[in-house]
DNA sequence: GTCTATACTTAGATAGAC
DNA sequence: GTCTATCTAAGTATAGAC
């Protein structure tokens, strides 16, 4: 915690940055260690001090997340199982969303989703979010449920890219929240042409 | 069309086929050429004898999807613009979707986003999604609008991943026009949290 | 804590024989 | 149309000096 010694103790997270930065852009894959160390101005060894592995930069960055998400799920399992009960999983979803750097790394598994498929971490992170899905739609466990309640959820990531045109974050965020709350309202409902 | 030579002139498409099925599941940038080959039983050179480069294999599968998706723009500016138009144009952009080879190109978009990003053939099909949506929200040209559009193509996507269980493809595709439905219905209404 | 230097592997791509 | 052989570049990762 303390440091004691004179180094430059943000080194580590100013690698995090910029590797979070590059991964997203570019692509996981398509980024090598050479170009993060480059724009650093350090050496590729550099970052062999502070991370054992490309792997372990993602999942560094992800570790914080992931407990952000176990707070949020078990909050969430304690919330009523009906629409206000929704309503308020989803608000704090999307706080959790829009929050410091909760945007950025989700946004890294939205562009690098076969590392979501094939690492731990990924996997991890998946898992989360279904299970945030699954509380969403307890209360109708049907697939007209599931899938209402995956599209609430992707209002709020997918709110980010779909809406061009000049808005300010605070109503993209508001506007996120309201249609992915219309969603959530018809859980339970039987879906319209189906009948 | 008749093959004359003794050559096994389907290579090409097998190329096609094995590159399509390993960028999905692995990802574009760690998938090898080389990896191709040897599921082929065939060398890297073979494929440069078909395709110019990595990005050819891309262009070549995207090509045809490009065509279709543009047809079906034309066409879906023709409808009105209406919920019954908004109702035709998704069920046949679902059928478009689901229906032979297409599930699989869009499915390697989904999973490659950089490549959509950065590739030329990506950018296009992007462009072509982003045209559909725009079609669908044209009465209703809001952000609201635009978001509901947007969601609604992300149900038919979004369906093949967000239903677990035992569920047919007929069943799967029902309920994800279903959905869809009921957001495209409410294009041009507002919102109900920013009353 | 960061460097230089390098080992080792693989990538995409090409030349030319058959 | 497919092969062998090879080029060049770049990748991740490590050893050891400072």
């Amino acid at each position: 915690m303390v440091r004691v010694t004179g180094s430059t103790g943000d080194t580590r997270s100013r690698i995090q940055a910029v590797a979070l930065e590059l991964f997203t852009e570019q692509g996981y894959e398509k980024t090598s260690l050479r170009e993060i160390a480059e724009r650093l101005g350090v050496t590729k060894a550099a970052l062999y001090y502070h991370f054992k592995s490309k792997d372990d930069i993602v999942e560094s960055f992800v570790a914080d997340r992931l407990d952000r998400l176990d707070r949020l799920i078990e909050w969430a399992a304690e919330q009523p199982a009906d629409a206000t009960g929704r309503r308020a999983t989803l608000r704090r979803y999307s706080a959790e969303f829009f929050g410091d750097g909760g945007r950025s790394v989700m946004q890294f598994f939205e562009q690098n989703r076969t590392v979501v498929k094939h690492h731990p971490a990924g996997q991890m992170m998946r898992d989360r979010m279904l299970r945030v899905a699954e509380l969403l739609s307890r209360a109708d466990p049907s697939p007209a449920g599931q899938l209402r309640a995956m599209l609430a959820l992707f209002a709020v990531h997918g709110s980010l890219f779909a809406l061009r045109g000049e808005i300010s974050g605070e109503e993209r965020q508001a506007l996120a929240l309201d249609v992915a709350n219309e969603l959530l309202d018809r859980i339970g409902e039987t879906p319209a042409g189906s009948g």
